[in-house]
RNA sequence: GCCCGAGUGGCGGAAUUGGUAUACGCGUUCGACUUAAAAUCGAAUGGAAUCUUCCAUAUGGGUUCAAGUCCCAUCUCGGGCACCA
């Protein structure tokens, strides 16, 4: 018998795949009358490391579901793409000179080839890069539907700078106060900056998340994200002023306790407010607010703060009230003010407390509510509260707003903790926004018809304070001609998440050179059924879903939410469950593990088996081993015809295919590895006959396909997935067990047809030695047939 | 601080709807084959007592005929958010 070679036959299928190209997504007449089906992982962004473990995961996810439902005969897109811009590129040109350009192909070009050395099911050709001028050509088009419809607008604010990588970065970018990307801490820097207008979609994006097939843990984030709450807007008049300041309250009921009002040191009205003794020390303390980074917020939650010398009415009260400014206080939310009730609100009274405002207490807590602090959050009956005194907290702020609204003062508001998404970077190695300025500044959409806006080839990378990306330095490209007039084009590049924001959509027409995807085909493909991905819960994930919306309101898109199923997998981590890195000298190389003999099915399988796809798990070179052992005896079994003799097994065989199938339906991949390893044990027991073999090998295909398709060709089968039929799932006679008082006593093997016979099995189980020294007193007895279970109680 | 998860042998984990806890794999031990080793094949493997029993699913309580699974409290770990008014 010839011996288990993985490279000898991964080598053999690979060729015939390239040739045949089997994985083709069928079109038009050829996919007539199969179930569609759209899979897709997270596109990668191709390092020059290549593939990693990581990776391998990710894609085998999404192969052993192609493959899965390749054999179920549905017509399967799989396609695979390359997110291409970004910050390690246009490190490393500046670094070595070797242009982005370059180096990307270099890297795409040996992640194609590692992905095909995986054996995937990939239609190759589908294949995508964010950097062709092909693809952000309508990169560029997406923007610019966003810009005619003013969801893509500039404005000047303070923003997120990274001073390293002399880039503006969006919230969802900055961790911990520091850059993503190169972990240095973030500066606030004013600007004017380009926005994408998410916020205009931030009830849809909330309301929707309930209706998707999704972790819940990626739901709840996003939701924590999007974070709605609903408050009021309240007017106050500040005294002798013709001013007045509005603030954002989700505790419109305490407007009687409010006892000063606090704005954001980056307030617009804060000038107006300021008296000639004040000035100099709230200049001081805006300054030094705004130059705090957010590290030193964070670690630093003491109140400070300054009185602006200005007083507002308390429209409840009619009393004065000073007016403060803090940066505890956030431009970014609600109004950039709030009213301050520190009786019942912790950071107020905190502030209060520090600068000996007045605490006024309005809730009275109901008796049976343990809580000493001066400070109380919860709800209650009103006091000090005029004609809402007795009211309790919740009809409070009903009422209050009520009141509010009749007085013109007032009115009910909802917020969100999201903000617009800030798009614009200042990098030479991004999709350049296609945009020019005429002469005022203005900006004006470049003409369609004269996209793609190409990046030009510059000499030098290196970006720098003023600002304005490298591309600012090509000096010709900077001048564009629009309706006869001259104009400046802008330098900066949009965020890389922009370019990932619709490739889905362009996956359904790849070549498309007149539309970003043809509408035919996005009707028959999109949306995508089952997305595959380890990170981007709230930032990508959530993008993608606003453009959807977008774009199904402009007409172009007939579905409103881009992904029905998503699969979030862990991370694969060092044998020593550390993350793995290059500096730790922990990396485990999947292209060594193959050369190294085992082959990508091994490879492929164990990363399967290594845990439940939504766990972290740590390598282990050993169970690498156990699973080599496991193809092995696969192999075995089909080629050594000693040990296949006739057997009958066919009820272990409808079992292990409606077990396997089921599992793989709810992508529980460890146990339909472990079943069919349960499997080939039980057949290197029992024997084998040639449709327990074919079954195996259909079964395994999707995780091993090297080998099952050998096994395939040895066996003279199709690989069309098995149907089991319930007849045979059943065996002849039937264990049950007995328990005693919830305890195993004994078991009884029954004839099947017997299953029924409450009466029978129940005085088989009373004679039972080993129940009769339990039970020798039986109350009742419980059968449960669905559980082949009868348990006395005694 | 707030919001989610999770805690099962020496290890990774299984138990899908409340119904035989520890599937499968690793490791370990023994045996077969071999001059020998590797590979392969077979057997055993939660703990304690020792022949069928007791104790074990982070800890303490509860509901139930029956709890890893449900409820309450506590501890530990992981993730997310973090002055969002």
């Amino acid at each position: 018998m010839e011996r288990y070679d993985p490279l000898k036959i991964e080598a053999k299928w690979q060729s015939k795949w390239e040739k045949e190209k089997p994985f083709k997504a069928l079109e038009g007449k050829e996919g007539d009358g199969r179930q569609k089906v759209y899979l897709a992982e997270m596109f990668p962004y191709p390092s020059g490391a290549g593939l990693h473990v990581g990776h391998v995961r990710n894609f085998t996810i999404v192969d052993v579901l192609t493959r899965f439902y390749t054999q179920q005969k549905c017509n399967v897109l799989r396609p695979f793409g390359y997110d291409t811009f970004g910050l390690p590129a246009e490190n490393y040109a500046i670094k070595t000179g070797v242009s982005p350009q370059s180096a990307t192909e270099t890297n795409i070009n040996n992640f194609r080839k590692q992905a095909k050395r995986l054996g995937y099911a990939i239609d190759w050709d589908r294949e995508i890069n964010t950097s062709d001028p092909d693809y952000y050509h309508w990169t560029q088009w997406c923007f610019l539907q966003l810009f005619k419809k003013g969801l893509a607008y500039q404005k000047e604010s303070y923003q997120w700078w990274c001073p390293v990588d002399k880039t503006v970065l969006a919230n969802e970018q900055v961790e911990g106060g520091c850059c993503w990307r190169c972990g240095h801490e973030v500066e606030k820097k004013k600007m004017k900056q380009w926005f994408f207008k998410i916020t205009a979609y931030a009830d849809e994006l909330l309301d929707e998340i309930d209706s998707l097939d999704w972790p819940e843990k990626i739901k709840t984030m996003q939701k924590n994200w999007i974070g709605r709450s609903e408050g009021a807007e309240i007017d106050f008049e500040v005294k002798d002023k013709k001013e007045n300041i509005k603030v954002f309250t989700t505790r419109p009921d305490t407007l009687f306790g409010a006892t000063f009002l606090v704005l954001a040191p980056e307030h617009p009205k804060v000038k107006k407010l300021v008296t000639e003794k004040t000035k100099s020390e709230v200049e001081d303390y805006i300054k030094t607010a705004v130059k705090k980074s957010e590290i030193e917020r964070q670690e630093n939650k003491e109140k400070t703060g300054v009185f602006t010398g200005s007083y507002a009415i308390n429209p409840a009260t009619g009393e004065e009230i000073p007016i403060w400014i803090s940066d505890y206080v956030l431009m970014g939310y609600g109004e950039g003010a709030i009213m301050a009730v520190p009786a019942h609100d912790e950071r107020d009274f905190e502030f209060a407390k520090k600068f000996d405002l007045e605490v006024r207490k309005v809730i009275e807590k109901s008796e049976n509510i343990e809580d000493d602090s001066l400070c109380y959050c919860g709800e209650g009956e009103l006091i000090n509260s005029g004609k809402f005194n007795g009211v309790n907290t919740a009809d409070a702020r009903e009422g209050i707003v009520f009141w509010l609204e009749s007085q013109k003062i007032g009115k009910k508001r909802v917020t969100y903790k999201m903000r617009d998404w800030l798009i614009s970077r200042q990098r030479y190695w991004g999709c350049p926004i296609p945009i020019a300025y005429d002469k005022n500044g203005k900006p004006h959409a470049i003409p369609e018809d004269q996209l793609p806006v190409v990046i030009p080839e510059v000499e030098d990378y290196k970006p720098d304070d003023s600002g304005r990306s490298a591309l600012a330095k090509a000096k010709d490209w900077l001048k564009v001609t629009i309706d006869g007039e001259e104009m400046t084009r802008e330098t900066d590049t949009l965020d890389g998440y922009a370019c990932s924001s619709w490739y889905l959509w362009r996956y359904v027409s790849p070549h498309d050179k007149k539309h970003a995807w043809d509408e035919k085909a996005i009707k028959y493909w999109a949306p995508t059924d089952i997305y595959v991905g380890a990170d981007h819960a709230v930032a990508h994930l959530l993008y993608v879903r606003f453009w959807c919306k977008f774009f199904a309101d402009e007409g172009f898109l007939p579905f409103r939410e881009p992904i029905k199923k998503l699969i979030y997998h862990g991370y694969i981590n060092a044998p020593d469950g550390k993350k793995m890195s290059k500096s730790k000298g922990n990396v485990i190389d999947p292209l060594d593990v193959i050369n190294d003999g085992y082959g990508a099915d091994t490879l492929r399988t164990y990363e399967m088996f290594i845990g439940p796809i939504e766990l972290d798990a740590a390598w282990n070179p050993r169970s690498v081993g156990g699973v080599y052992r496991f193809l092995n005896r696969c192999w075995t079994l089909c080629f050594d015809t000693e040990i296949s003799k006739k057997a009958n097994n066919i009820v272990l065989r409808n079992k292990t295919i409606k077990k396997v199938t089921d599992d793989l339906h709810r992508c529980s991949f460890n146990t339909a590895v472990a079943t069919l390893m349960e499997y080939v044990n039980e057949l290197y027991k029992l024997g084998a006959e040639k449709d327990d073999l074919v079954a195996l090998a259909k079964l395994l295909k999707p995780f091993a396909p090297h080998l099952a398709s050998e096994m395939l060709e040895k066996l003279d089968s199709d690989d069309e997935w098995p149907i089991w039929d319930e007849k045979y799932l059943k065996d002849e006679t039937i264990e049950i067990i007995v328990q005693v008082n919830g305890k195993l006593r004994a078991k009884i093997s029954i004839n099947t047809d017997e299953i029924d016979n409450e009466e029978k099995i129940t005085a088989l189980a009373l004679e039972n030695e080993n129940v009769k020294k339990f039970a020798g007193n039986p109350k009742k007895t419980i059968y449960v047939k669905k559980a082949h279970l009868l348990n006395i109680v005694a």
